[in-house]
DNA sequence: CTTCATGCGTAGAAAGCCTACTTGTCAGCC
DNA sequence: GGCTGACAAGTAGGCTTTCTACGCATGAAG
């Protein structure tokens, strides 16, 4: 699917799979994978400066490991990201909800309600 | 909330309220605002550039007509459209699938499955 | 030695929405 | 008559976010 649709809802992403524990970029990539059956397989070029952009705004933290030679930043929620991660889980529902009233509302679609 | 989160889901929403039936920019915005109770309240200035681009898409059809004096474009779905509009909604339903699978089953969330 | 998977990163382009503004009619009020 | 506010359409420029395409480096496999 279109990554395109993320726009705004990636970083929600992101800290959502770091809620389940530190992870360098590279994981992060592949949990997004594995989590989502395949369907989202995020460029590094669209991962890496959010992970960037997360920490400038303090949600997240990195330490730097070298693990058989290769460089790895681990990045790990704060509880400033936490707390921004409980605010996107509600913005997300409210978005859900509101797209959802007129989206899944359809004429021949498998009324929710 | 922030419309910014729509970003690409906003075609959507508009092909959908005009399916229910014709009507012109200024009571798409007014649909989408009392249909979400308010939560969706559209500037101007990003609907009607998109009622223009569903038109060069030729999702949707528009017609002049003058009413009180005041010009008025009514916009309706084509079928091309309404095609779109069911492409737009299988891909709602993957994307909050997808997102809902890292954002739904939070720690402290209810649980929907 | 070449290729591939791992791992990090940047630069530039493209897309989409927002803010702010303009134009115009009509109704109500002073 | 002049002013304000709701209705109705539209444009221009800016901002944010993501994508594409690269570059660099190590280690294992052939």
């Amino acid at each position: 699917m279109k990554a395109q649709s993320l726009h705004g809802h990636l970083d929600a992403l992101l800290l959502a799979v770091l809620e389940q524990g530190p992870l360098h970029g590279y994981a992060v990539i592949e949990a997004l994978r594995t989590g989502s059956a395949g369907q989202l397989d995020l460029p590094t070029g669209t991962v890496y400066p959010a992970l960037r952009r997360l920490e400038r705004a303090g949600h997240v933290a990195s330490t730097w490991s070298t693990v058989n030679g290769r460089e790895r930043r681990t990045y790990q929620l704060t509880d400033d990201g936490r707390r921004a991660l409980a605010g996107e889980r509600s913005g997300w529902r409210e978005f859900r909800t509101t797209v959802g009233r007129f989206l899944d509302t359809g004429p021949a679609s498998t009324a929710p309600a």
